[in-house]
DNA sequence: AGCACGCCGACT
DNA sequence: GTCGGCGTGCTC
């Protein structure tokens, strides 16, 4: 490569000229270019010849945004590639010209493009489709990149006297930017630190405070704001295997098995300083769960640094002009949730996948990618180290440790003091479980057993806290009539409506489908029977919590004697709420949570020394293969929350199967050995990860259409496409929203052949004529089903 | 996916 | 006689 220093500007621009004359005399003036619409193809256009136009006509670059006429409409696309008039597929006198060039270089560099191609034929998606997930709202519809960023600065000579006696607020404000200096900072990181728009814009009215454009500039090098801590043997050896990748300049997959509190992010932050420090950026995925503020305050009290945050809820310009800080290199960490790995970056050279085993990096509606495989994929493409960070690693990922895919790094010691938590299962068959009396006499069932509340009572006395894991939340999930067995169901959905009900409050109650928003009363009488003998069944999160208040309540005065605090989403919906509940756990005094499995992503509950599993065994009875794996998985993250600090914890799982082996496995020897069974399950049913799958999934107004076209999807197969067919079935709740839903099953020895018989497969299915009244999707590699 | 064209039913 | 239903066909 040329460099700026070893040649004198003028023969750089002789160089350049020279090029571009080049590319003119090769007539080269056609371009394909891909759009927006939901076509396996791109099409080209030529590129204005009419002299009068433009001085000279501009090629527009590969990678660049290109305004055209496509039929009736105008879009925008990207331009894939230069070809000649020989090579279209069109005649010439068919091709259109273009409207205009948007960029006048190229916005997606070749590896951006090579990823966007790869994502299209790996997912069988669009080309198109594919580049419109990747960008965002406002690239697509054309926005120029050099947006400007609004910064604010106070005006010199204003002071306190300047407001009203009782405009606290405003002063308030005014003081917050007041910190920042005569430079002020950018609305960007004041309303990241409370400010807000209003006051912004009633200060200027004032003439208090004005605003200014300032361009970006470079970065500065990233700087330690916190020494790091010593790491253990384990951790050493993690870091230390990183950074030999990363300063080979080579990719290197690695699967970082830390169980909780074993000091992964340290590890993250070590592995980081070093990339940083050479000028590179890192990027750090994170589930979606509204951790991100908490993930940034951790990096950022360690690095002095760009950081860059995105996640959904960010509003489009945000953005925009947080791709355009990975794409310059202006941001230097960015943490973001799965779309982030789609970004393109200036000069990547990390990538962390915290909590890798999280479902939520599998995209579900769209382009069906799954962050981690394409973090995978770009590591190779950028040849650098891809780090998968996880307590509980899914039999994909080990399967490809087993395969030398992935070099594995354990962490099995807890950081400092903290002892590992200790499991135990409590066999609620012939433990009774604890009958409640009633107002009138009746006894009812609490759904814990003497033992599970002698330990609750235990822990409480000692000042400890207690997390109960419940993972269904309302009253109860099903409301049944006594006399003749009717149960309320969705009218919309294959499932049952939840029983929303609480003591406080009659009117409160009502039955709703977690599923779709279809909400009814509670009625008085059986509908079908007239039977009054409707009885609410099971245990939902907002029962949990009334019976633990009457077990708990002091027996003289019926006041609580310990707060007994529910998480789910009903009670975190509003804005604070969720903020309120977590301050009230920190304050460290004994309580009882009770939680879905919001509990068990990432939170840290400092407090919490018992960890209570009443029925979270279920899983292991399900129809769905992948059940055991899930529930094991958020069985696991659960009982993390368990003992962190000096204190030890206890994990107590509550079952009616306690001879189930995978139960006992998981519960005597730990995840690892457990997963490692299923692995060898999986491998003697020939079922993924020692298959590869694909899902159709067809959605229409009858489950005998569903099921019609995907018979005939099978019809077209090629005949020896040596794939086992599973279905077509009824999916999983085949009734949702009032539309049915069936679903066929590929799976493949090998990934080539499957995608070799999906190439020539997927498409002619597409254009089956009872198609059109249908939804088809392709998922490869589900998760979930 | 859009957005046309196109050919049949209920309205001024 | 037209307005408008959505079937079907195409987009460089």
């Amino acid at each position: 490569m040329l460099s700026h220093t070893s040649f004198p500007n003028i023969l750089l621009f002789l160089i350049i000229n020279l090029s571009n004359h080049a590319r003119q005399l090769t007539r080269v003036m056609l371009v394909q270019v891909a759009l927006p619409v939901p076509l396996y193809r791109v099409f080209d256009y030529s590129v204005s010849t009419d002299a009068s136009a433009l001085p000279t006509p501009v090629l527009p670059e590969i990678g660049s945004r290109v305004e055209v006429s496509f039929g009736r409409q105008t879009l925008i696309g990207i331009v894939i590639a230069h070809i000649n008039e020989a090579d279209s597929s069109v005649p010439i006198n068919k091709l259109k010209p273009i409207n205009q060039c948007l960029d006048d270089a190229p916005i997606l560099d070749e590896l951006m493009l090579t990823l966007a191609s790869w994502l299209a034929r790996y997912y069988h998606y669009p080309l198109g489709d594919v580049l419109s997930v990747m960008l965002p709202t406002l690239i697509r519809q054309g926005k120029p990149l050099d947006l400007l960023i609004t910064h604010w600065r106070i005006l010199a000579n204003v002071n306190d006297d300047d407001f009203h006696a009782n405009a606290n607020k405003q002063k308030q404000q005014f003081n917050m930017l007041k910190l920042h200096g005569k430079h002020g900072a950018s609305e960007e990181v004041l309303l990241l630190e409370g400010m807000q728009r209003s006051f912004l814009t009633t200060l200027e009215d004032k003439g208090l405070i004005e605003r200014y454009i300032q361009p970006k500039t470079a970065p500065k090098p990233v700087s330690l704001a916190k020494m790091p801590l010593d790491l253990n043997n384990e951790q050493k050896i993690a870091v230390d295997a990183i950074l030999e990748a990363h300063s080979a300049g080579r990719y290197s997959g690695f699967l970082l098995n830390g169980i909780t509190g074993s000091g992964k992010t340290e590890v993250y932050l070590q592995a980081m300083q070093a990339v940083l420090e050479a000028g590179q950026q890192v990027l750090i995925l994170v589930p979606e769960i509204g951790l991100t503020p908490q993930t940034r305050a951790r990096f950022a009290s360690r690095f002095a640094a760009q950081i860059v945050l995105l996640h959904s809820g960010m509003s489009n310009t945000y953005r925009m002009q947080g791709w355009q800080d990975c794409r310059t290199g202006h941001a230097q960490i960015i943490i973001g949730t799965r779309s982030a790995v789609l970004y393109p970056f200036a000069n990547l050279g990390l990538i962390i996948v915290d909590e890798a085993h999280d479902a939520s990096y599998k995209q579900q509606d769209t382009l069906r990618y799954h962050a981690a495989d394409v973090a995978l994929y770009r590591g190779l493409q950028y040849r650098i180290p891809v780090v998968l960070g996880t307590a509980t690693p899914t039999l994909e990922h080990l399967k490809l440790v087993h395969d030398g895919k992935l070099i594995e790094c354990q962490l099995r010691t807890r950081a400092g003091s903290a002892k590992l938590a200790t499991m135990q299962l409590i066999d609620a068959r012939l433990q009774p479980t604890h009958q409640q009396p009633q107002d009138d006499g009746a006894r009812y069932d609490t759904g814990l057993t003497d033992k599970l509340i002698g330990a609750i009572r235990q822990t409480l006395e000692a000042g400890d806290q207690v997390l109960i894991f419940l993972n269904r939340r309302g009253y109860a999930p099903v409301l049944l009539c006594e006399a003749c067995g009717w149960q309320a169901d969705c009218p919309r959905c294959d499932a049952h409506l939840t029983v929303h009900y609480s003591n406080q409050a009659h009117y409160h109650s009502y039955l709703k489908c977690h599923h779709c928003d279809w909400q009814a009363y509670i009625p008085a009488v059986c509908p079908d029977c007239g039977s009054q003998n409707l009885d609410a069944k099971g245990m939902g999160t907002t029962r949990l919590s009334e019976n633990l208040h009457a077990i708990f309540a002091n027996p003289q005065t019926s006041k609580n004697l310990y707060p007994i605090i529910q998480i789910d989403r009903d009670t975190t919906r509003r804005k604070d709420s969720w903020e309120k509940i977590y301050q009230q756990i920190n304050q460290g005094k004994p309580a009882i949570l009770v939680g879905t499995q919001m509990v068990a992503k990432g939170h840290h509950f400092p407090n919490v020394t018992l960890v209570c599993l009443p029925n979270a065994d279920r899983g292991f009875l399900s129809a769905d293969f992948r059940s055991p794996e899930h529930t094991a998985q958020l069985m696991i993250q659960v009982a993390g929350r368990a003992g962190r600090g000096d204190k030890v914890g206890h994990v107590l799982i509550q079952t009616l199967q306690p001879d189930n082996p995978l139960l006992l496995k998981l519960v005597k020897d730990g995840y690892l050995p457990f997963a490692q069974e299923l692995l060898q399950e999986r491998k003697m049913m020939g079922l993924p990860p020692y298959s590869h799958a694909a899902l159709i999934r067809c959605e229409g107004k009858t489950l005998a259409a569903t099921t019609q076209a995907l018979k005939d999807a099978i019809s077209l197969l090629p005949a020896a496409h040596n794939l086992a067919v599973l279905g077509p079935i009824d999916a999983p709740m085949s009734k949702k929203n009032s539309r049915y839903h069936s679903q066929l099953l590929l799976l493949a020895k090998d990934r080539n052949q499957l995608h070799h018989v999906l190439n020539q497969w997927w498409q002619p299915v597409l254009a089956l004529p009872n198609v059109k009244y249908l939804k088809l999707t392709l998922d490869i590699d589900p998760v979930g089903w």
